[in-house]
RNA sequence: GGGCGCUUAGCUCAGCUGGUUCAGAGCACCUCGUUUACACCGAGGGGGUCGGGGGUUCGAAUCCCUCAGCGCCCACCA
């Protein structure tokens, strides 16, 4: 058959990949072979994918793949996330586009939109993974609201709260105005901006006097109902026991002592407004201090606002340091970067906000999930992310899990009137009001007299839960999937996540398994692009990653994306990359052509045929040694390059150059065999990286059963090598790039034959002639005693190679070279002798070391005798 | 303000407990090549006093100190 010399990736993919799917090999069902699991991180459901959901599935694939070769039960859980803050931000567009606004709607109304908009975006992602050759088990993909998943959620917030982990609390929490809900405090991300220092003079009540307090917000003077100062600040000594008066609203206010306040800081005298800074707070509560929140949930000012009733934050904050102005209050305006808390999914700046929220006792449940990373029962890859977590765990603080949202999760709990404690929690509306009947002793109580708390829980608490959930291992404890799958081995994440989600998970896996829910964590980098920016869609510096598979196909984008992604390093993404990883695979393609197009005959096998063929089954083992290390740590990009090189240098440029039949020629049939033999066991090393090349030209070499797939094949068994067959085979390499060299200098053609006569021919294996000769074209080898005159000259170690062209050489260019050589020998032989005059090196450095040394100082000596006779004999 | 990490060839990065294969890899670059798998190719080649300074040691890219630059995480100083 004629193949094109340009592998085309485009109508090879869809092909392997439907067939893969057709014969269920991603299927995996409990059996008695040994799991290996891995749960996907899930995605938003109604995202696309992104650069950073490549490297992370590739990645995934890769070990999945590996390990379905090497005999585990693979099983790789897909699944989506509802996401609920992102996902319902989009319908909330969407739905404004359309005209309508949320408000207008019931929830009712609302959640039927939102779930059309996930029926009509959801899975997009999926089916985009499956472009990438994402080996997924797809009958299992799971939505963090399906049903069971919504029910773990709700029994375990039901069981945490029994067990008295969850309470409703009156906190100061972070209140995103856009999204208008709250945040937990890992939603919120502290950015540094450039702002003001307003210097405020508040008059004291009865006086004329005034005191000058400095804050960033003058917009919150409106809310203030204290001024603190040091009681150890002497400036401040008079105003003990006064009161001040807020300039515009002219509310009268205490000044009131702490030693919180910092002397150093602005003027050692602070405002205090505890509805809206949580220091203000913790003071407020202390001094019993009156709270005056002014602000709308959007927030614009409530009434408290007076005549800035109405307008936005931003917007106030400007008018009013105009007025101030004008009332000559202003004392002076200071430049001042402070950090300013944003929210993570809108952008919007975080306003601290009193209300009463859910949160989660995290302390005692954080514990495990601490000692587990410590004890490296669970291991971090890189390590350095340890520290962070540690800090993380150690300085955890409740974490607030009720969001004003409706997209999610509804809080299981149920009022029954306006009392703080009001309220019941039960995982159904009917247990829900038994509980209250019994709770409050009013039998009579009916379902109707009973409102579910409308909140909704934070997208993390149900995702938190992925690894068990998804084996339904919260609902049914004991099921045999859970106890199979359960712990899972590997995950693989961006560390952006880790608090978020990693961290969180192992700590429900330790509540609700007792048992860590997965051994290794792979922490991706960053994807990037060349300026070291993010990738984002606002920059619009991301590739579109379809866009990319089109043009290099998925196998040239994966090992892209492989070629330089280490482990929590992050990835300057380069078109480039994908460039080189297509021409691999390429490169693979052209390989296959050669072998597939040789002729065979019933002839011997060629001496350097078997000499290859033996060295290349020996190199095979020993990169396979290598590349398993690296798998065993992870070390991604070192795996694919270890083999990336076995196949492009070893296999291809050596071993098919030294196999290869001369033009014309048949090939003998037990070496075309053997060669195959090798290429299949390549495709395998190959395949987690590249499989769809890898299956294509596995299914291509002969006609297959479908149980007889590259994808279900065995990892080429580890044999023991021999060290000595590879160093003999890299001193035959370097005598072939000698003459290759001398050709390159000497304008020679590689076409024209050469002779080449050796010296000290019993130190060099003659095993190896027919290579040599085949390889550097040469008509004759010949074993000599005497230096050879008129002869181009090069060292192997310390053996002289001559090759006689006649009359033609430069013998002066020859003398400069060989001067050249002599002084830089030398100059080594000087420096190794150094060291061993050295006493203290030769008794105080190891044996071994010594020993090479003094190889090295023969090896140099023998050297300059040769050379230095070579001088002689051209002069 | 605290903690962690990084700085090695033009670019992206390996270099484990100091000495064997310690100055490496891939890409890029330069030269030559229309060799009968592949120009998404082949062969050959150039390129770094391992951020600066100091120290420990017979010996340091590797250990210690210090300075400079960069990055990340955490933290309530208005």
């Amino acid at each position: 058959m004629a193949l094109d010399s340009k592998y085309s990736a485009k109508n090879v993919e869809d092909q392997w990949y439907n067939y893969w799917m057709e014969n269920n090999y991603f299927h995996s069902e409990v059996n008695e072979k040994i799991p290996y699991t891995i749960v996907i991180p899930p995605p938003n459901v109604t995202g696309v994918l992104h650069m950073g959901h490549m490297l992370n599935n590739t990645i995934q694939d890769v070990l999945i793949r590996r390990a379905r070769l090497k005999g585990f039960n693979a099983c790789w859980v897909p699944g989506t996330d509802h996401a609920s803050i992102a996902t319902e931000a989009k319908v909330v567009a969407k739905l404004k586009e359309a005209g309508i606004e949320k408000s207008s709607l019931t929830r009712d109304e609302f959640l039927e939109h939102a779930w059309e908009w996930t029926h009509k975006h959801g899975g997009i992602i999926l089916e985009q993974l499956k472009k990438l050759g994402a080996s997924c088990d797809w009958e299992r993909t799971k939505f963090t609201m399906d049903e069971d998943l919504s029910a773990s959620v709700i029994k375990v917030f039901v069981d945490l709260y029994k067990k008295g982990q969850v309470y409703r609390g009156y906190r100061m929490v972070n209140w995103d105005p856009q999204a208008k809900t709250t945040l937990s405090d890992e939603e919120v991300i502290y950015e540094e901006k450039q702002g003001n220092l307003y210097y405020l003079n508040y008059q004291i009540e009865g006086s004329s006097d005034f005191v000058t307090i400095a804050t960033t917000r003058p917009e919150t003077i409106l809310g203030d109902t204290a001024v603190c100062i040091n009681p150890n600040d002497e400036r401040y000594f008079h105003l003990k026991g006064k009161k001040a008066i807020v300039p515009i609203c002219n509310r009268v206010i205490p000044i009131i002592e702490d030693e919180y306040v910092t002397v150093e800081f602005g003027t050692g005298c602070l405002k205090v407004t505890p509805a809206h800074d949580e220091n203000d707070k913790m003071l407020g509560d202390k001094h019993k201090l009156e709270i005056i929140d002014i602000f709308n949930d959007d927030a614009t000012l409530n009434t408290f606002g007076m005549h800035y009733e109405g307008k936005d934050r931003f917007v106030v904050r400007k008018e009013i340091v105009k007025e101030l102005e004008n009332l000559g209050v202003i004392a002076k305006i200071e430049q001042h970067t402070n950090k300013v808390g944003t929210s993570e999914r809108t952008g919007a700046v975080i306003e601290p906000k009193l209300s009463d929220q859910w949160f989660l006792k995290m302390k005692e449940l954080a514990q495990p999930a601490l000692d587990a990373v410590l004890e490296k029962d669970i291991n971090l890859v890189p390590e350095k992310f340890i520290n962070t977590y540690r800090h993380w765990m150690e300085h955890v603080r409740d974490w607030n899990i009720s969001r004003q949202l409706w997209w999610g999760h509804q809080i299981p709990a149920y009022y029954y009137g306006d009392g703080k404690e009001d309220f019941v929690v039960a995982e159904t509306p009917q247990e829900a009001l038994k509980l209250a009947q019994e709770k409050t002793g009013i039998t009579n109580l009916t379902a109707g007299d009973l409102t579910q708390d409308p909140d909704a829980l934070d997208t993390w608490f149900s995702s938190w839960l992925w690894p068990i959930s998804v084996f339904n291992g919260i609902l049914e404890p004991d099921n045999k999937e859970i106890n199979y799958y359960y712990p899972t081995n590997d995950l693989v994440t961006a560390p952006e996540i880790l608090f978020f989600w990693v961290a969180r998970m192992i700590i429900a896996g330790y509540e609700y398994r007792g048992e860590k829910p997965f051994s290794n964590v792979y922490l991706t980098g960053i994807v990037r692009d060349k300026q070291r920016r993010k990738m984002s869609k606002s920059l619009g510096n991301s590739p579109d990653p379809i866009e990319l598979i089109e043009q290099y196909g998925a196998d040239g984008v994966r090992v892209g994306m492989l070629l330089s992604s280490p482990a929590g390093n992050d990835l300057m993404f380069d078109e480039d990359l994908c460039k080189q990883g297509s021409a691999f695979v390429n490169k693979i393609w052209n390989a296959y052509r050669l072998i597939d197009g040789w002729e065979v005959a019933n002839i011997d096998e060629l001496e350097s045929s078997k000499i290859a063929i033996d060295w290349y089954q020996n190199k095979f083992q020993k990169v396979l040694v290598e590349i398993e290390d690296h798998y065993s740590k992870y070390r991604m990009s070192d795996a694919l390059m270890a083999t990336y090189k076995l196949i492009w240098d070893d296999f291809c440029s050596w071993f098919l150059e030294m196999v290869k039949p001369e033009y014309g020629q048949p090939i003998a049939a037990a070496t075309k065999a053997s060669v195959i033999a090798i290429l299949e066991d390549n495709l395998k090393i190959l395949h987690p990286f590249v499989p769809f090349i890898s299956e294509h030209l596995w299914q291509d070499i002969t006609k297959r059963n479908p149980e007889e797939a590259l994808i279900i094949a065995s990892w080429p068994e580890q044999s023991n090598f021999d060290e000595s067959v590879i160093k003999n085979f890299d001193l035959a390499a370097e005598v072939i790039s000698g003459i290759r060299t001398i050709r390159k200098e000497k304008n020679i053609s590689f076409k024209d034959r050469i002779t080449l006569s050796i010296m000290n021919s019993e130190k060099v294996s003659s095993y190896f002639d027919s290579v040599i000769s085949k390889l550097g074209n040469l008509s004759e080898i010949n074993y000599i005693e005497e230096k050879l005159d008129g002869a181009l000259t090069f060292r192997v170690k310390s053996n002289e190679y001559f090759i006689p062209i006649g009359g033609e050489i430069d013998i002066e260019a020859e003398i400069v070279k060989l001067t050249e050589e002599l002084k830089y020998t030398e100059g080594f032989l000087k420096s190794v002798q150094g060291k061993l005059k050295n006493e203290r090196f030769v008794s105080g450095a190891p044996e071994q070391v010594v020993a090479m040394e003094k190889q090295k100082e023969a090896d140099a000596l023998a050297k300059i005798e040769t050379l230095k006779a070579s001088l002689q004999s051209l002069r």
